[in-house]
DNA sequence: CCAACCCTGACACAACTGTGTCAAGGTTTC
DNA sequence: GAAACCTTGACACAGTTGTGTCAGGGTTGG
């Protein structure tokens, strides 16, 4: 078979076999095991630590920040709170009073809620 | 009128002077300056700061996770690559060989980079 | 004009992120 | 059975996040 052990898949991905077991830690990358508990990384795991690399030295971001983005589409009640709140972003009405601006956001946030339970497929 | 200066803006929100500083340097609300300078919030800053601080502390998240979705939103390049990389989570295919796997990746990415392309709004 | 505010910048500090290295102990292979 | 792997756990250390506090210097309101 193809798999990999640690140190093989390291050497191929440029990544340490330090930081494969962290990565795999965070959440992001969890290979196989072998009836001994060796990891095993096989083809699937390769491609995805590469393009991991990529993704993370071409826009300067962070494994914890992978790993925000991977919560966001495990839990729904997250995405539509953040998406919620990122959504009242750009500018304000400013001609609607107050108090009637809270109740459509909290209409807006239950609407987020209810696609996202639809959208829901592993959620805890 | 009716905005509030930084200490006062702390006192009925729960945060500190401090962190609306900090919570304005990374990002996620900037109040208006008087014309000295002084930070001026209004009544939707004040309402999105007590729903921030909600959605921190019920989802356990960080500033930076807020911050980085943000991002997601602001960077369509970004979010396809995170779209795109998360995308090929739950189980590969394993009957289609690594070659193929991979141009279909690149077809994926694509499909999801116009997504992003066309739905852009404040791309820098 | 003076107390009471605001601003920015800095020092400080705990907790977390990202990495390396080393120790004690199992597994595989020849 | 011994060399060369693997496992988890720990110590270490620089950099970032999240917070407080204090200093030096403007602004504002009575």
């Amino acid at each position: 078979m193809d798999a990999l052990t640690i140190h093989e898949a390291a050497a191929t991905t440029g990544w340490s076999s330090r930081m494969l077991r962290y990565v795999e830690r965070v959440g992001l990358i969890e290979p196989q095991r072998s009836t001994a508990g060796y990891r095993l990384y096989g083809p699937a795991e390769l491609q995805r630590l590469r393009t991991l690399r990529e993704l993370l030295d071409e826009h300067g971001v962070g494994l914890s920040d992978l790993a925000f983005a991977l919560r966001l589409r495990e839990e729904p009640r997250l995405r539509a709170a953040t998406d919620g709140w990122l959504e009242a972003e750009p500018e304000r009405p400013a001609d609607v009073p107050a108090s009637d601006w809270l109740r459509w956001e909290q209409a807006k946030h239950e609407r987020l809620l209810q696609l996202a339970a639809e959208h829901a497929t592993t959620a805890a």
